[in-house]
DNA sequence: GGTCGGGATGTAAACGTTTACATGGCGCAA
DNA sequence: TTGCGCCATGTAAACGTTTACATCCCGACC
């Protein structure tokens, strides 16, 4: 038997006499046989292995994009190589130098450092970069408007009558908490001209968060909102805020960003802007496996998507508001008009107040928002299986 | 130039001339050459990453996982090529054979599956067990000693004086959900000798915990304390609660297990057993990468963590209470008796109810917890940095 | 000045596959 | 019976590296 036969056998080619194959089978499960996939794809230049790249995978965001990503992959028979790097640019760099030859795509977060460098530094591999800054260059990108969606909750925090407004700012050196702030100062400038935008800075974390809580509530005139970069920071002036003896949203409103899964669960209920985490993920590596599939067509395509606005409890609003609609691809201008979905729910407050997610998130237009009640004993539909 | 030469450059080995190194680094600049990692690793048989594979991604626990193994890998200088595989285990195995030839090492969390089996599928490959069923087998293996840990929670529990004490069990072929349950059995046997176990099952959801929850919340003779077995499920029984009216912990008590980051969080803050689940992930890597460094020397070697009850406010316990030591390879049997460390807050209440961790983990003993106070605007010593 | 040695560079094998192409056997048709 | 063609199988090149070994050149020492 030569290596030919049976690398037949093993890749279920037709050519092959019945008995000789049955023989090869019989070694080949004898011997504990597996083939050896970097030789493999050495040859045929398939690897089926996406690289990520992030800058950190601490938080509910992260955990959110990578089981988005980790779903899609599954179901385009990829793997994932993952690889972090607190945001360094060098370290970036070595990453990807290090996925070479493994990954036939690479799908990048870096919202610090700037991706057309990371782009050029290898031209061939398609590159598929989320929520980064790029001007032209050659690689595709996926972003969450954050402008639009801060401008948004600056709006409704408005509506509610509230005039002082604080923001709790990401890293300067983030792109989308520089979109966030600059959305931030512009609806306060529009909304509210004779208010002055307040923001203090923090870095995404609980913990600054927290800090920045506790700064604002103890301040002689304490705003009557803080409107944080990202619910992680919301968290923690939330805390902050309970710890201060404040009352939200009575005493001080919290309003947050990106709708991570924690943010349904903290009482009180966290309004924020929903950004679709995992979904995102889904459609980054949608794109990138079709730049991979068809890298001829490989055009540079910009993609925004629209946050919504989710009301909740802790900006203390009475009833729910909307905001606008949900994917649009930015190069295609202007908006349907379609689709304003409105994320109310009940209108009693024992309903209210329960925001628990019963139900996988709603497919996009009209979630359907079950009222989670009758105390049923068998499961109800869950999400993916846990452990 | 024979690429052999151009090897010895990229490389950095010393014997080459510096006018030819010069002219080679030149050129490979400026054709962006990157070298193949695949190819390279044919013949090096270094691959620099490792494999893990998980069940499923979803939920505080398994993002957790993934922090800590993704730093742990960082530090050692491994990518992780990551594969989800709804505990099926045809899944694993074929991700498995995927991987065989990329990776150095594998690391399984298959808590459903059987492990003898899956580490019999490749026998050459240095595989990790976590939180497996592994009796034999040369495969090493690390897992919480779940069984102990649900025993302290119920001592806790019958220590505050409830005696109708609820179970939320995982599912039936989860490993950690079985030890859970006979923990919470035996300990019931133990400490309340006249009250009857009674257990309710869920799937380690949220939505389980919130179904559990409501039924529990609406018996008509309702438990005093509710004991789920994650703390996924114990924030669905808090939301449940939460709805129905009852408050937490005066109407009921509620206690988890594991110790996600959003245990602390939640208002009450939930009493759960701790599992310190990034340094499991940790402690996993090392363990893979000696093997993988060491291959002559792999015993099998199962290691038992063992987790510390954290006491915080959902279970209505007036001060806070203490377990058992923290690690403890089970070979060694006995334990030392020493480190039974103390997990008591301040007294106020004030304090008690600040539960936000604004300090890294602390390491091992005497966890100094500080008081979070003070409210400064430059930035506390956060975690890792976010986004 | 010849020989020896050492350092720079080149040559080729090896890693474990896949696959184009060659070989050879067999059956069938002329 | 001879030839043709098809099908099973084998051979070898190729993928992009690393590395043992060969070669070559040059300087130094005898």
């Amino acid at each position: 038997m030569s290596v030919a036969t049976v690398s037949r056998v093993v890749n279920g080619q037709s050519n092959v006499t019945p008995e000789t194959r049955e023989r090869i089978a019989e070694v080949v499960a004898q011997l504990r046989y597996i083939p050896h996939s970097a030789a493999r794809s050495l040859i045929t230049k398939r690897t089926h292995v996406i690289g990520v790249l992030l800058p950190d995978i601490y938080g509910g965001f992260f955990s959110e994009l990578i089981r988005g990503i980790d779903a899609a992959a599954r179901e385009q028979q990829l793997q994932v190589l993952l690889s972090s790097s607190h945001g360094d640019a060098e370290q970036m760099r070595s990453a990807m130098r290090a996925m070479r030859g493994r990954v036939e795509g690479l799908l990048i977060l870096a919202p610090q450092v700037d991706a057309r460098g990371l782009g050029e530094l290898d031209p061939v591999t398609p590159i598929v970069f989320m929520n980064s800054r790029v001007e032209g260059g050659t690689s595709s990108s996926l972003a969450i408007d954050s402008y639009q969606g801060a401008r948004a909750m600056v709006r409704h925090l408005a509506s509610c009558g509230h005039r002082d407004i604080a923001h709790v700012a990401g890293p300067a050196d983030n792109y989308d908490a520089q979109e966030r702030e600059r959305g931030y100062r512009d609806e306060i400038a529009a909304s509210l001209s004779r208010a002055r935008p307040y923001v203090i800075r923090g870095d995404f974390t609980e913990a600054s968060g927290y800090g920045a809580g506790r700064a604002l509530g103890a301040e002689s005139r304490r705003p009557s909102a803080v409107f944080a970069a990202n619910d992680g920071m919301a968290l923690g002036c939330l805390a902050a805020f309970d710890e201060l003896g404040l009352r939200v949203p009575d005493d001080i409103a919290v309003t947050g960003f990106d709708d991570i899964p924690q943010a349904a669960f903290v009482r009180p209920a966290l309004t924020t802007v929903r950004v679709r985490i995992a979904e995102l993920g889904r459609c980054a590596v949608s794109q990138l496996a079709e730049a991979i599939a068809h890298p001829e067509a490989a055009r540079a395509i910009t993609t925004m998507l629209r946050p919504d606005l989710v009301v909740r409890e802790s900006c203390g609003a009475a009833r729910a508001r909307s905001s606008f609609s949900h994917r649009q691809p930015v190069n295609d201008g202007g908006h349907d008009g379609t689709d304003p979905r409105l994320e109310s729910r009940g209108t009693s407050d024992r309903s209210r107040r329960s925001s628990l997610r019963l139900a996988p998130q709603p497919k996009p237009p009209k979630p359907p928002r079950p009222q989670p009640s009758r105390p049923s004993r068998k499961q109800p539909p869950s999400r993916s299986r846990k452990r």
